[in-house]
DNA sequence: CATGAATGAGTGTTCATTCAT
DNA sequence: TATGAATGAACACTCATTCAT
C-alpha cells in the first residue's frame, strides 16, 4: 500500500516459464474465488494451488490487490476479445445485441467468479487503477450507431445500460441459470426498452423507432 | 459459526438502556460501512464508535454475521415501510412506480451503505437467514396488477425487475448521483420497457399496452 | 475446532531451522505448564517463551489442542523409549518392575508437567486422537508373562494397574517426593499386591505365588 | 484474588430463601460440570441454570473459585457423611472396607463430576483452602486400627492408599463402569495388597497378617 | 436485596508480507 | 531467482466481575 506502483505487476514476465507462472497464479486465484468465495482467496492459498512458493507470487505481484487487479484485467480482456466484434456489426441494434451476448456468455461461463469480481471492481483501492468504464465506453460508442434512439446524455445512458446488463446477468448467475438464449432475450428487452423509453422521455424523442430494428432480431450465435 | 443459532439475536433488549445500546451498535455499524467500506467494519471498531464495550456488542449479537444480518434487516424494514404503500396504488403501473421510488430513495439516501449491504446479501452465510426475495415477492405481487403486460414466467420477470432496479440504482449510487427524479425516470424506462418487450416476445404479446398507462405518469409523491 | 484435521501437525518441519522452532515451542509449552499451570499455558505465551512469533506457532500447529497433543506425544515417546526395555526382561515380575521404574522416573523428573498432562489426556477433544491405552496395552502384554498371577479379565486388570501406578506417582509428584527408590518400592507393593489378591479372588486363584518372584527384587537400575 | 477472604462464602445464608438459592447454584454448577465439562462451567451459565441473576451469584460467592470450593466441600461433605460410619466398624479391615465402599459409591454415582472435581482439588488456588487430606487423615486414623499391618510411615501410607483408591475409582469412572461390587473388590485387592507388602518390605514386617481378616470379607452393605 | 446491562483484559487464530537461505 | 520459514498487526469472541437501577 505504500508505493504508488504497488498495484502494477512487478515485472513483465519475459521468459516463458515466468509467463506460465503468472498464468497459473491467475487461474489458481480464479478457481479459489469460484469455489470458496472471497474468503478462500488468500495469497498463501493461491500460491499453493498454483504450485508455486509464496515468495514467487510476490515476485510477480507486489501485493494481493495487484493480483486481484490482474485477474480483473484477465477477465476484462476475455470479455473484450468477444465484445469488440460488436464494432463490426452493421448497425446499432445488432452491435448492442452482440455486446449483450458477450456479457451473457461471460457471466454464465463462470458465474460465481464473474459476480465476485464485479464486486471487487467496486473496491476503492482498485477502482482507481481500473480502465474504468471500458465497458461503458464501448457502449457509449455503440449508442452512437444508427438505428438506436438518440439519448440526451449519452454517457449516462451508457452507464445505465452497463449497470442494467450487469444487474440482470449477475442475478441470473446467482440463480444458476444456464439458458443463454433466454437470458439474452430478457436482457435485450430491458436494454432496448430502456433506450426507447429513456429517449422518448426527452422532448422530441423519436417514437418512430418503436418498431425499428431494435425489435429482437436473430441475435448473435 | 459454531452454533446454528449464531445468527439470531442473542437476547432482546428489555430495558431502555439496552435498546439504546442495540440501536447505537447498528448505527455505528452502518456509519463504519459507509465511511470505511467493509474493511473498516470490524466488531471492535463498531463497539468503539457506538461508545460501548466490545462485550456489550456480544451481549446482543452472538457473532459479527448476526450484527450484519440485523443491519440488513433494519434497512430492509425501512425500505418496506416505504415500499408497502405501493400495494395501495390504484393500478399496476402506479404501484410499480411507487416501488421504484422507494428503491431510489433508499439508495440515494445512503448510497454506499445500500450498495455494500446489497453485496453482503449475497454471502452464503447470510442468504440462508434472509427473508430472501421479499423484494422479489413484492414485485411479483405487483406484476399481477391490472395495467401491466402479462409475463410468461412471472417469478422470473419479478427477479429480473428486481435485479434491474438494483443494478441501476447501485450504479447511480456509485456515481454519487443525487437527482432522484431523473434516476426514477430512467429506472421506470428500464422496468416498463423490459416488461413490455419481454411480454411482447412471448407469442400473443399485447402491443396495445405500448401506449398504456405504463407511459411515464407523474410518478409517486 | 473447525476442521477435523485441526489436531494433526500442520506441516512437518523440513529445514533444520524449522525443526528447532518446533522443538522450542514444545519445550516452551512444557515449561509454561510446569511453572504456571494450565492457566499460564496460552499460545501467545508459548510463542514468546520459545522466542518465536505467534505466526510461527500456527505454521506447525493448527490449534492449541494440536500443540497440547504434540507435547503429550513427546512425553509419551520419552516414556516409551524407557519403558519398552521392559519387554526384554526375563520374566513378568522383572518386566513389571521395569515398567514401574519408567513410570516413576518419568513422573519424578518433571512432576508437575506429568501430572497436568495426565489430566489433559482426559479431555474429550484429545482422547479421540490419543493412542489411548498404549500404556495399558503394554501392561496387558506384560501381564501375560510367566511368573505373574493369571487375571480373570486381563484388560481390566491392566487398566487397574495403569490407574494405580498413575495415582500413586501423581500423588508422589504432588507431594514433591524425590526418593525414586522408595516410591518404586511402594508402587510395586500396590501393583503386585493387587495382582495377587485380585487373581486370588477369582475361584481357583493361585496363593502359591504369594512367595514367588513377585516379592520385591532388586528392581531396575 | 485480591482479598484474602475471596474464597470464603460471602455470607452464610440465614433465610430459607437464601439457602435455597445457594443450593441451586451449587447444583447448577455440578450439572454443568457433569454435562459440559469444565469448559461449560462459567459463572454466567451457572446463574442462568440456577434461575438466578449473575448478580445474585456474586452475592453469595465472591468469586468463581469460591463457588468451586463450595461445591468441592459439598461433595466432600456427602462423602464424609457416608465414610464416617467407618469409624464404628469393629476392626481395621472392616473400617477400611467401608471407606473404600464410600469412595466407590461416591465415584460411581456422578463419575464425571467426581473426576473433574478431583482435578480441581489440585489447583494451587484451591489447595490452600482445602481441608486437605481430610480423606488422608481419616485413612491415617483407620490404619492405626487393629488387624492391619503396621506401616513404617503411617502418613505416607495413608496418602498412598488415598491416591490409589482415587486412581482406581477415577479410572473406573472414565470407563463408565457401573458394577460397584466388582470395583470394590478390586480396590480392596489393591489397598490390602499394598498395606501388606509395603509393611512387609520394612524390616520386621509381619508376614503373619497375610492370611488375616484383610482377606476379602463380605464387604460393606 | 435482586437484577442484568455493561465492562475490558485476555485468548486463539489468520494472513499479507518480508527476507535469509 | 525461487523457496518457505518467519513475522506481527489485526480480529472475532469469551467470561469473570462490577455497579447503576
Amino acid at each position: 500500500m505504500s508505493r504508488p506502483d504497488a498495484l502494477l505487476p512487478r515485472k513483465s514476465p519475459r521468459q516463458r516459464r515466468a509467463r506460465l507462472t503468472v498464468a497459473s497464479l491467475l487461474e489458481a486465484a480464479a478457481q479459489l474465488i469460484e469455489t470458496q468465495g472471497m474468503d478462500g482467496f488468500n495469497t498463501n492459498a493461491v500460491a499453493e494451488r498454483a504450485g508455486v512458493s509464496i515468495g514467487s507470487l510476490y515476485q510477480y505481484f507486489p501485493s494481493k490487490d495487484a493480483l486481484t487487479l490482474a485477474l480483473l484485467e484477465r477477465e476484462a480482456g476475455r470479455f473484450e476479445a468477444d465484445a469488440l466484434a460488436a464494432l463490426e456489426a452493421p448497425d446499432g441494434p445488432a452491435a448492442l445485441r452482440h455486446l449483450i451476448g458477450a456479457s451473457v456468455r461471460q457471466q454464465l461461463e463462470r458465474p460465481e467468479l464473474a459476480r465476485l469480481l464485479d464486486e471487487q471492481e467496486g473496491r476503492p483501492e482498485l477502482r482507481a487503477h481500473l480502465d474504468k468504464g471500458r465497458f461503458g465506453q464501448l457502449i457509449d460508442t455503440l449508442l452512437q450507431r444508427p438505428g438506436l434512439p438518440r439519448q440526451m446524455d449519452a454517457a449516462l445512458a451508457a452507464a445505465d445500460v452497463a449497470a442494467l446488463i450487469r444487474g440482470l446477468v449477475d442475478g441470473a448467475g446467482e440463480r444458476r441459470e444456464t439458458d443463454l438464449a433466454d437470458l439474452q432475450r430478457r436482457v435485450e428487452a430491458a436494454v432496448f426498452g430502456y433506450l426507447e423509453r429513456a429517449a422518448a422521455a426527452a422532448p422530441g424523442g423519436q417514437g418512430r423507432e418503436c418498431e425499428s430494428g431494435m425489435r429482437a432480431g436473430p441475435g448473435p450465435a
